[in-house]
DNA sequence: TGCATTTCTTTCACGAGTAAAACACCTGTT
DNA sequence: AACAGGTGTTTTACTCGTGAAAGAAATGCA
């Protein structure tokens, strides 16, 4: 029927679902402020629609993305780090690290290397097929994202990633403080 | 990726943990644009501080996140839904809402109600009990979300939330039509 | 030294989500 | 009328994450 070739030409604002759900809250509790729900709420549902789509590259080698995150803190650092470092790394539980480490291990991306001191800690690095993985995948990855964010002028996405900088820096500073 | 201008005034930039990581990033592959994880890796980020913030008021009520958002969208919209619009209305699959359903019946907060004409489908409409606990959370639950996003001043919330709609409203249009 | 305490990691039991199959029911066609 | 195929929902089998407890080893202190 209608070729949908001029894109995002007036596509700009109001039209996102988030706004349609304010709406309706509005339209129910017209005395609430319903300002951070257009925040958060879009920051929510974005982060919901970019992970599904970033995570097909990383599916197209098998991995998931906390998978992806452990090889990640490892690759980036550039050594060895300890399953509690890895988990303080990617923001995830201890037992969570221990179930990804085990598989990646079985894979041969990642090896376990024991403490000499303080026998209860144990050192784990990427194996070569390891590295070769992450080093491969990420250069795609970094392009999949470019090409998804790109829905966005250069400026907006410098406007956007500085207030997103500044909350999140914020935030990681005052969150635990704050008391209802 | 030029540096974004205009805000920044007091503990600004550079001292989230996302940027620690693009900087790691760009010391091991300083060829690769890491411009995407600026706003990809902190989008996600606020997502999981805020997300565990904002769960503390509804944890007190003894709900999920989720489950407030079932709740939530038989609220807004008004009137009965079935399962599968409460699905496509909150995001999740129909299984998910199956289960979800299933206790929040047995909970006392939501009534089913078989279709007459169409015997697979049901309707569900919030109990008194539920409206009563939907509308008594939402208050806090937004008192709390403006407390925490008051870190940014109100220029800067405004222009997050129009910077986050326009993605998000482009997202929604052209995510899935994007093939790397 | 011996014992309590702390730290690092793994194990366990469980809750919650998912995809795919199963169910139950409707509808259009012949 | 009968049935093929489609639709709405639930069930099943499984994966993954979590908090709490266990396990194992170091450390502090009498």
């Amino acid at each position: 029927m209608t070729a949908p070739s001029g894109r995002q030409a007036g596509a700009s604002r109001g039209d996102d679902t988030v706004s349609a759900v304010v709406r309706q809250w509005r339209a129910v509790h017209p005395d609430l402020d319903t300002g951070p729900m257009e925040i958060i709420g879009r920051i929510n549902r974005c982060a919901a629609l970019l992970q599904q789509a970033e995570d097909a590259p990383l599916r197209r080698a098998g991995l998931s993305r906390p998978e992806f995150d452990l090889l990640g803190a490892l690759r980036r650092t550039g050594h060895e780090l300890t399953p509690g470092e890895l988990a303080r790394e990617t923001f995830s539980s201890g037992a969570a690290v221990t179930k990804r480490l085990k598989q990646l291990t079985e894979r041969g991306l990642v090896e376990r290397r024991g403490d000499t001191r303080d026998r209860r800690v144990a050192h784990l690095r990427l194996t070569d097929a390891g590295r070769e993985l992450v080093d491969g995948i990420l250069p795609e990855q970094l392009t999949y994202e470019t090409a998804v964010l790109a829905v966005l002028d250069p400026k907006g996405q410098g406007e956007l990633a500085g207030l997103l900088g500044e909350l999140l820096g914020r935030l990681e500073g005052t969150l635990g403080a704050i008391r209802v």
